[in-house]
DNA sequence: AGCACGCCGACT
DNA sequence: GTCGGCGTGCTC
């Protein structure tokens, strides 16, 4: 063992180490962020080089040897990147190989099948690039006469600078021959450059240029600039209400770090719901955007990030994922609706990409900008104690005025027309104005299905899921019985099954009885459902540009409707029950509902045909109604915080929860008990008493899938003393009982 | 996580 | 007698 050779590798397995590998010089330079083949156990898997170990003293174990390096000169991970993804596998206590391996696109690494080594499923494209050698422009003329069509096919090389060959076989058949002899008398180079594959780049856009800006977008611009300029961190607030024109700002800066030679990464929540925002991007930036988004196949996304991993592309817009785009001198990273809930990756690696891209910022001398017509209360504590600089957006770029929002009080406005109780007379009068002037309608209702439950009349039975601890929602089209956890789908019974009852009841309202009831009540309109039952594939976007079109007169749908891009000539929005979630068991669902609310409001009203929002509520009391109805959202902010000081959360604080699953209850039970204890030690051991334990409860829906599911959670206001406590019991967690599994879950979103 | 080892119950 | 259930331990 050659001590001088001795690489820390992470392997991608749960484990919150690394390990020691021999790499030998004759597999080539390894470099830190390299991919190596290495023998794992019986195993082979794909590791990430660390770091060269330091070998003082020779380990006690036996060393093993890498069997080859996956990398040539370019290291999968770039050494910034690697930095922040080591930074956050200790933020948040992940093991690193899984953490590394999440940031890599799916499917370039090689993995072990059967003692044999499989290819990687993506392969290295490249293609042949031919360029003119330095003299050649000279001798042109000179081999015009004896050879016109090589002459011809050089004469494009060097027009071109840099062509692909297949560019010139096209014009010429021969083109190869004529090329070989030209290499061969060395007048061009034969060269490989990657092969561009760019799944957005077919729909060809027309260019434009930045737009005249209001006041207040020219002063956030200026100092946005002014901080990528300086090339120092600088973290951003952008606060903006609805219509303020923000995505004007993010576009100033990221094509100003493009200026400076710098790179940027703009994420946005559900971009595969948004392609008119990336056709904003693309105007913009043209060929010089990778877009990193759920629907791209591992091939368009392998593509997308080589050609950020060259330097090719500098720009990626896209989904929290991006937040690890092999973005090289990263200028500016910008979070489009910081609030989104979408940033947060709950499964596998579990990670905010807000907080990380303002890491990753700090990390790396760039700027972030967070921005948000509603920030989160985290963001909000972030501006007012100065960690952020707050720009803000008070006026509609469209000088537009904010939609009148009106509150219909469901506790007076019992039934409406028809005898039916999901449109109330005052929403039904406003829709029935917007239909005959001709305008368009968003109706949003966040539950899916025909209705949540199915009661028998005669025993009162409830259909429930076997696999998970809650009941099976009702739905027509196709009909069955659906659990909305596990997705498991049952044929709709005639008869109650445990009294063999025939009147089974549909009790409450989802998004296709919605659309049944408006089918019913406004007959001649045009109406369409948009939901994820409908939205497969592209669906969404097909109906969102059915209502684009104005071949919908009403939408309604889920949270789906309150995305995508504007609707001028929508000019009525109505919530058709603004208390769903209201009361969901998290201590975030006041402020969740506030988003929603201020986010569906603001799709009225986007053109000079003006628009109001109707929000139908049993509790128009609210905080968070009222803060909607009056776009207030520092009055929010301050009874919101009150609201959370009363219930004894630290309003700005952290939570972390420990998540522990198992097939046996009783073991997860008695896991979760144990673990208790021992934080409960831990955390008097490190004085730690700020830490407030909560639990060991069970979840809130207590069984998924037939997994048990209990939850410990831990709260304070500073999340390093939350971690420090939860480091101390790492140890404990590896030597979990068989078949309960145990997760940290830092700043999670659900609570009791 | 995988993967093997190892020790007890029901089958060709 | 072996197949296979899952408890235990290990991976440089």
């Amino acid at each position: 063992v050659n001590p001088d050779r001795l690489w820390d590798v992470a392997v991608p397995v749960p484990l919150r180490r690394s390990f020691v590998y021999e790499v030998p010089e004759s597999l080539g330079v390894a470099s830190p962020g390299s991919r190596v083949l290495v023998p794992f156990g019986r195993r082979r898997l794909t590791g990430y080089l660390l770091a060269r170990h330091d070998a003082r003293e020779t380990p006690a174990y036996k060393v093993r040897q890498a069997i080859s390096l996956l990398d040539g000169d370019l290291p999968a991970i770039p050494a910034d990147l690697l930095g922040l993804l080591m930074e956050a596998a200790d933020y948040y206590l992940h093991p690193v190989g899984e953490v590394l391996r999440a940031a890599l696109p799916p499917g370039i690494d090689p993995t072990e099948a059967k003692g044999e080594l499989r290819r990687p499923r993506i392969r290295e494209r490249f293609r042949t690039v031919v360029s003119p050698s330095p003299g050649a422009a000279k001798l042109v003329e000179g081999l015009a006469d004896g050879a016109p069509r090589r002459a011809e096919v050089l004469r494009r090389v060097i027009e071109a600078g840099a062509i692909p060959s297949a560019d010139l076989t096209r014009a010429d058949p021969n083109a190869a021959a004529h090329l070989r002899r030209l290499a061969a008398d060395g007048l061009v180079v034969l060269g490989e450059a990657p092969r561009p594959a760019d799944p957005f780049f077919d729909a060809a856009v027309e260019r434009d240029s930045r737009p005249a800006l209001t006041a207040e977008q020219a002063t956030a611009v200026a100092e946005i600039e002014a901080a990528i300029c300086a090339g120092r961190y600088a973290g951003f607030l952008l606060q903006g209400i609805t219509g303020s024109g923000k995505t004007e700002v993010y576009l100033a800066a990221v094509e100003r770090a493009g200026e400076l030679g710098k790179g940027a990464i703009v994420l946005v929540p559900e971009i595969t719901l948004t392609p008119q925002l990336v056709r904003r991007y693309r105007a913009r930036f043209g060929d010089g955007l990778a877009v990193w988004h759920s629907g791209l196949t591992d091939r368009e996304r392998h593509d997308q990030w080589r050609a950020l991993r060259s330097g090719r592309v500098r720009v990626c817009v896209g989904v929290r994922s991006a937040v690890f785009a092999p973005v090289a001198d990263l200028g500016v990273v910008v979070v489009d609706e910081e609030h989104d809930g979408s940033f947060k990756q709950e499964r596998g690696f579990p990670y905010s990409a807000r907080d990380l891209a303002l890491l990753r910022a700090a990390r790396g001398g760039a700027v972030a900008v967070l921005g948000s017509a509603t920030p989160s209360m985290e963001t909000y504590r972030n501006a007012e104690t100065g960690k952020l600089r707050r720009l803000q957006l008070k006026t509609r770029a469209t000088r537009q005025p904010l939609p009148a929002v009106e509150i219909v009080d469901l506790t007076r406005h019992r039934g409406g027309p028809g005898g039916q109780s999901v449109i109330a007379t005052p929403l039904h009068e406003a829709i029935l104005r917007t239909l005959e002037r001709g305008e368009q309608i968003i109706l949003f209702l966040n539950r899916r299905g025909f209705a949540p439950t199915l009661l028998c009349q005669s025993c009162g039975h409830v259909h429930r899921c076997d696999d998970c601890a809650v009941s099976l929602t009702l739905h027509h089209r196709p009909a069955g019985l659906v659990c909305h956890y596990c997705g498991a789908r049952r044929p709709l019974p005639d008869r109650c099954p445990k009294c063999g009852g025939a009147k089974q009841r549909p009790m409450g309202t989802g998004t296709q009885k919605a659309e049944d009831l408006l089918a019913a009540l406004y007959p001649a309109a045009r109406i369409a459902r948009l939901d994820r039952d409908v939205a497969s594939g592209r669906g969404a976007e097909a109906i969102l540009e059915r209502l684009r079109a104005g071949e919908l007169d009403i939408l309604v749908g889920t949270q789906m409707v309150t995305k995508g891009h504007d609707f001028p000539r929508v000019t009525l929005v109505g919530v058709l029950l603004g208390d769903v979630g209201l009361h969901m068991p998290d201590f975030r669902a006041a402020e969740r509902t506030f988003q929603l609310l201020t986010q569906v409001a603001g799709r009225a009203g986007r053109s000079d045909l003006g628009g109001r929002a109707i929000i139908q509520t049993f509790s128009p009391w609210h905080p968070a109604v009222e803060a909607a109805r009056t776009h207030d959202y520092e009055a929010f902010v301050r009874t919101e915080t009150a609201a959370r000081e009363e219930l004894g959360y630290p309003p700005f604080g952290r939570l972390a929860a420990l998540r522990l699953s198992g097939q046996d209850g009783g073991k997860v039970e008695a896991a979760a008990i144990e673990l208790f204890a021992h934080l409960r030690d831990a955390s008097r051991r490190l004085k730690a008493s700020d830490v407030v334990l909560l639990g060991p409860v069970p979840a809130p829906i207590p069984v998924i899938q037939g997994r048990h599911r209990w939850r410990i959670l831990l709260r304070a206001a500073r999340r390093d003393r939350i971690r420090a406590v939860l480091a101390s019991v790492l140890d404990r967690l590896e030597g979990m009982p068989i078949g309960v599994t145990a997760r940290i879950d830092v700043d999670p979103v659900s609570m009791l």
